[in-house]
DNA sequence: TTCGTCATGTAATGCGTTACATGATTAA
DNA sequence: TTAATCATGTAACGCATTACATGACGAA
């Protein structure tokens, strides 16, 4: 029961209309709650029945009307309440994955997976140069150290941040995976991946990727 | 509708009964298909009454009797089909970065979730942990090259590394969330965090960790 | 004698996905 | 004139979660 609070934390500091939740929903919070726009206009019905949210009635000229959504009391409480709640492990659904587990029983299908794979690693890279962007457009001109000392609500900075790392670790491994398929097709060693890199842990040894340097 | 693919794909090379497929996907099935008990022993009639699959039963002493199932030919053509069909991006769901997301809002709510990142980083620590030496195992005494190209069905090594993955970057993650969260709240700069590490982007300077070296 | 493992479910409820539906405005 | 954006839904179905339930064996 967690869209709930998915939609109640995207309310956070600013009113807002069902499709403004689904378009923000696009770029932030579908990086840790992925929805579909029926799920989010079904449910703040439902929250306001609550009292979580109360919602206004905005009419507009040249543009349909549209019901605003704010926080109510009640509604931060359940946040908090929330908060206080421990958490469920992060869980991941791909498809894709799924269908590199079948590796090595059939080569016409391997042949699809890693072409599917790179696809998979071009549409990621994407998502997260759009991250990138995104995250540099927060910091304007300060540095992040500066941004996070600073900014009142980081939450948004940092689940962006979540989204950007998880694209790029997804873009990487489905580079690496498509190679090491294809190499095998091919019955070759596999090319320009050092796979035989010393270091034996990514997560003490690497800083996350700075956003300010470059684009 | 994937959890009958993912349970399908269990099945190749091995047939199963219901617990051992419950067992299985904790360690494996999980990294990319995360499901209950109830879904997978629910699955499996299902799955048999459309032909997919096809159980006995095995009569046991001093246990109790199981129905061991094995993947049919129809099976196998709907594994191929699924692979044919185009992929859903990866969705995450996580009860801990929503509560991020609040971040700034509330200073007792901050500290709580700093805390369970903390433990968040632990959990997934432990986890890629596991995974490093299941993938060792799987190695034996060749190396990561020599595995991917000699044997057959690497699928479970892919995704298993899929799943080392996924635990170390969320514990990085979480460790440093955490300590920016944390030094917010006690007004300080951020200690042993090099945010201003040059490189832009993870994804095409830093290969996948080695699994052979270190423990 | 208590806990963990083996082995499998049912029932209720709620969440999520897919397909379908409407209708105006504005930019290319 | 075609597509995109704004704005919101309904209906049907199937998937997922939670709680509950059973019962024997073996190890500590």
């Amino acid at each position: 029961m967690t869209l709930r609070h998915a939609v109640l934390v995207a309310l956070l500091g600013t009113e807002a209309a069902g499709y403004q939740l689904v378009k923000a929903f696009d770029v932030s919070v579908a990086n840790f709650w992925a929805s579909s726009p029926q799920q989010i206009y079904a449910e703040l019905p439902k929250l306001e029945a609550r009292g979580l949210i109360a919602g206004r009635e905005v009419v507009q000229t040249n543009r349909p009307n549209k019901r605003v959504y704010t926080l109510t009391k009640a509604g931060r409480d359940e946040i908090s309440n929330f908060i206080a709640t421990a958490s469920k492990p992060s869980i991941i659904r791909d498809d894709l994955v799924v269908k590199v587990f079948t590796t090595g029983d059939d080569a016409r299908d391997d042949a699809q997976i890693a072409s599917e794979l790179d696809q998979r690693a071009t549409e990621c890279q994407a998502r997260a140069d759009l991250f990138t962007q995104i995250l540099r457009s927060m910091l304007g001109d300060r540095t992040e150290l500066e941004y996070l000392q600073n900014e009142q609500r980081i939450g948004p900075y940092l689940t962006c941040r979540r989204g950007q790392l998880f694209e790029q670790d997804n873009a990487r491994y489905s580079r690496w995976t498509a190679e090491a398929i294809r190499a095998r097709l091919r019955g070759q060693t596999i090319p320009g991946i050092p796979l035989s890199d010393p270091r034996s842990s990514i997560s003490e040894a690497t800083p996350l990727p700075n956003v300010t340097s470059h684009g």
